[in-house]
DNA sequence: CTCTGTGCAAACACTTTGCAGCTAA
DNA sequence: TTAGCTGCAAAGTGTTTGCACAGAG
């Protein structure tokens, strides 16, 4: 347990921190202090924070900083896959009334969500220790991708 | 296969309409040509619509309800049980730096999204008619529920 | 008759876009 | 030097709230 180790990777916040300049490097993306701000931010955040959130914690040490660009470079992180959206977040609230058991496939280009099942999914079991901590209501399986009609032209 | 028969219950509409406006009586809540309007549209499609796509379909027959309608009677129907809203969409964007693998649990109440890693559901089979059919880019196991720190005081 | 539900308008929260000046490479 | 980045301001999208009237029970 040498330094600072993070327990999501087992690397330190350094490495990261390097592995992240690589990647910049590599896209052509310039290594800002903004940018490096906003991604160590949110690795040594465990909140799964919002741009509102980062920006209010950066502002403590980076007065100068917007929101704006908080907010752009949280979805340029995405982009490269340095980091992602956390799943279903972020877009209008949608419904269903279908109160049978099923599993949800979101399409990540047209935003359909469709339904399917598959017997399997219905009796994944939650393991103990979460039973006990959590009150658990609902449980789903939930896949991303590119749906049938968008994974031939994908991006 | 008697009349119009849901894939999703096995009951005709009209049934669930019954079902629903029972449901209402029970709560005391008024039985509006507007909540069963809503109700029934909700029902009847199977796009997870959020409440514009609900509103503009309905105006076609019933062009005086108004959007804030719809978005209060969706609500309404989430909070009764009569309909959920689709996974986590709603709130702003969240984002994660975590790569490695792992789940997220979402407390309905305080709306914390808390970490945490199941052997089992790293390894879960996505059957072969959706890898057939889709591009599958991401797969996760979704709980909701009241976290360790609301579970007690709910509601 | 009463009290909830509806429609309208204004207020909000969050995100996106355009642009001029700044800065990493 | 120059392409990309930042900060600011404005516009856009989706949701919520306050209020007076209408209509279900």
């Amino acid at each position: 347990m040498r330094g600072k180790t993070n327990a999501t990777t087992g690397l330190g916040i350094e490495e990261q921190m390097n592995a992240f300049r690589a990647k910049c490097h590599q896209r052509s993306l310039k290594v800002t202090p903004q940018r490096m701000a906003v991604y160590k931010a949110l690795l040594e955040s465990t909140e799964h924070p919002g741009a509102e959130a980062v920006f209010r914690q950066l502002r403590e040490t980076f007065p100068s900083i917007s929101l704006d660009t908080v907010n752009r470079t949280l979805l340029t992180l995405n982009d490269i896959g340095a980091a992602f959206v956390v799943e279903g977040s972020g877009d209008a609230k949608r419904f269903d009334a279908n109160l049978k058991i099923h599993q949800h496939f979101k399409c990540v280009k047209c935003k359909r969500i469709i339904d399917f099942h598959h017997e399997a999914f219905d009796s994944i079991d939650i393991p103990e220790n979460l039973m006990a901590r959590f009150a658990v209501l609902r449980k789903t399986v939930y896949l991303e991708g590119y749906c049938d009609l968008c994974k031939t032209k994908q991006k």
